[in-house]
RNA sequence: GGGGCUGUAGCUCAGCCGGAUAGAGCGACGGUUUCCUAAACCGUAGGUCGUGGGUUCGAGUCCCGCCAGCCCCGCCA
């Protein structure tokens, strides 16, 4: 309905303009036009949506709010554009202007959707790529549940940003170079030296094993300490044996990562920090002769504004470490820089942004900062950290195993997965039903993941979420079951007998060329369903997931009292052909907002 | 010490640019099935929105103080 909505707020600004020419006309020369503030309403008996403009005019234009209401009403109510769409306004309350579109304007919405396979969501036009860091593991150690947040988020927002039109570069930016190689590569070199020379020759097997004897090693002994370092430098240098070991570490880790993106569905490209190793130089180069580099205490700085520290100066954002060695910040700089560059010697985004915890947020708020006094944001792009907050166990603190390890992410998707599939077990049993081993791990493969990724969706990402099975695989309430049960009740109705006329945009016949409601229950779906295409912009906007979460959410509950208190099969005529496209829309809106979320669907479950 | 985030029903959480009587789920209690999967639906109870001020026609939302929890703060990422 964000047509619609758009419609709407410029007949209300043309009726405020009719109701208060010389007010209005000032208002404007101060560059502060009357504002309609149209909003959905906040309630259904309040009508589609609701105009809270009048309230803050009362003052200006010394009138009650309630005659200034009236007074935008009449104008409205002269306008045949308007009255095409709308019953007549309502004022309520202290000078609320709420209005109801008409019955056939709805009515003829849905019949638009059930032929548009973007359900009604415009398609951006702008072809300015948006660049997405997300997950960004480590190389020579596991994924874990830290990186479980930014996995699912970023890929939900990729496939939001991908679905609105535009080009979008998923990166993942993994932890492929730095000190830790040096210990790294010196063990592989007197452990396993024939993997040097011979393809194929180790498998490194347990990498987070491997990880854990170079550290030991390297905190326990001098002289391996003394070689790792050493070995630091030859990687760094370009020595062609060491970065043959570094590239086995990469190649081992890659295909563990890689099976469990396979797992969740989740395409990424992998650029690693290693990558911008060559600009990292260029980088301090540039502060310097931008005038932002400081060197203190042999420490190449760029002093922030704004953020002061213990003894109230300034607080340095450290890109060139006193050794002459390069850090974090400078990586992160040298990346900025070489998103924002246009190509070919970069990405020429519009639009970064990164899916970090929030605990790196003071981290980006200074390479922001940094990267913004260097010049290297160009104007109108938009540089964004969307962070998140913890995954927190039961009792309210990180999430950790009984023996107090950290959770690995593959484990995790196991235990769901074995859940699920025990719980269908259960219940199979208690329905005497019987289904296949195939359909039963489809089910359970598909539930137990979809469950794992709505739970950490369904939040608002900033807040801390609280890591639970049980409450993520329960089957009623805000939960990925609840949401895919609707999808497999509608699918019941299809095999039943009821045409739902092909997916989206077939050619097949739209159910029902006239579409006739009279149920309650059937307006308020439709009604529901008609809220789509604002919440994929708001999504798009504010990169906030958990609004989809709730959409679908509640776009499950006005189907499934639609379902119980609606006959579909049983009725006949228009009636049971408009009820058929409601179904088949609520089908293709769930099925389709689910996807965006990364989460597959059944037709039985 | 400085900075950030959080604090809403017994529990887990929503709450959009400041708008009408603060919402949902779970749990609790009560009801609904000759009918498309009851994995559902209907109803009841449950609130000092951490706290004290302020701004405003109007504050859970904005500003200031305080309290509590978590996180970050020069050469790790």
């Amino acid at each position: 309905m964000l047509r619609l909505a758009h419609a709407l707020d410029g007949q209300l600004r043309a009726a405020m303009a009719r109701a208060f020419p010389e007010a209005a006309a000032q208002a404007q020369a101060a560059d502060r036009p009357f504002d309609p503030q149209l909003a959905p309403a906040s309630k259904p008996e309040f009508g589609d949506f609701q105009a809270n403009g009048a309230l803050p005019l009362a003052k200006p234009l010394g009138q009650p709010p309630r005659a200034i209401a009236t007074a935008i009403a009449e104008q409205l109510a002269a306008d045949p554009a308007f009255l095409a769409l709308c019953l007549e306004p309502q004022i309520a309350g202290p000078g609320f202007l709420n209005l109801s579109l008409r019955p056939e304007r709805l009515a003829a919405e849905v019949q638009a959707r059930l032929g548009d396979p973007r359900l009604g969501v415009p398609a951006t036009e702008d072809t300015t790529p948006v660049l997405l860091d997300f997950s960004s593991p480590n190389i020579a150690k596991e994924m874990h549940v830290g990186h479980l947040r930014s996995t699912i988020i970023g890929d939900a927002l990729a496939r939001v940003l991908e679905f609105r039109g535009h080009p979008v570069l998923r990166l993942n930016h993994v932890g492929d170079w730095g000190t830790q190689f040096g210990m790294l590569i010196t063990h592989l070199k007197q452990e396993a030296p024939e993997a040097l020379t011979t393809a194929d020759a180790v498998d490194l097997g347990d990498l987070v094993a491997f990880y854990r004897q170079a550290k030991a090693r390297f905190d326990a002994d001098e002289a391996f300490q003394a070689t790792a370092r050493e070995e630091v430098v030859k990687l760094q240098g370009g020595d062609p044996v060491s970065l043959k070991a570094w590239g086995l570490l990469c190649d081992q880790s890659r295909r563990e990562f890689q099976a469990i993106y396979d797992r969740l569905d989740i395409r990424l490209g992998e650029r690693g920090e290693s990558f911008y190793n060559p600009y990292l130089q260029a980088v301090v180069d540039d502060l310097r002769a931008a005038g932002l580099l400081v060197v203190d205490d042999g420490a190449g700085c760029v002093f922030l504004e704004g953020v002061s520290g213990k003894d109230g100066k300034p607080l340095p954002l450290i890109v060139q470490k006193s050794d002459g060695g390069f850090n974090y910040a400078t990586t992160d700089l040298a990346a900025i820089r070489y998103r924002f560059a246009p190509p070919p010697a970069g990405d020429g985004a519009g639009r970064v942004i990164y899916v970090t915890d929030a605990g790196q947020a003071s981290h980006f708020a200074g390479v922001f900062q940094v990267a913004r006094r260097a010049g290297w944001i160009p104007a109108g792009a938009r540089l964004e950290h969307v962070p998140f907050g913890l995954v927190q166990g039961d009792d309210g603190k990180k999430l950790k195993t009984r023996s107090g390890d950290t959770v690995r992410l593959k484990d995790l998707l196991d235990e769901a997965v074995e859940r699920a599939e025990a719980d269908l077990r259960r219940r199979l049993k208690e329905e005497e039903r019987h289904e296949d081993d195939a359909f039963i791990a489809h089910v359970a493969t598909t539930v137990g993941l979809a469950a794992v990724k709505y739970a950490d969706l369904s939040t608002n990402r900033i807040t801390n979420y609280q890591f639970s099975f049980e409450r993520m695989l329960a089957l009623t309430g805000n939960t990925a079951p609840y949401l895919l049960y609707a999808v497999v009740r509608i699918a019941g109705i299809a095999r039943k007998g009821g045409d739902l006329g092909g997916a989206a945009g077939a050619t097949g016949a739209p159910a029902g060329g006239d579409l006739s409601f009279s149920e309650p229950q059937e307006w308020a779906l439709v009604r529901e369903l008609l809220k789509f295409d604002a919440v994929i912009a708001e999504v798009d906007e504010e990169l906030l997931p958990n609004r989809l979460c709730s959409y679908l959410f509640e776009l499950s509950q006005v189907f499934n009292r639609f379902y119980d208190q609606v006959p579909v099969l049983r009725a006949d005529g228009p009636a049971r052909s408009s009820r058929l496209a409601l179904c088949r829309l609520s089908a293709d809106t769930l099925k389709l907002g689910l996807g965006l979320l990364g989460i597959p669907t059944l037709e039985r479950m």
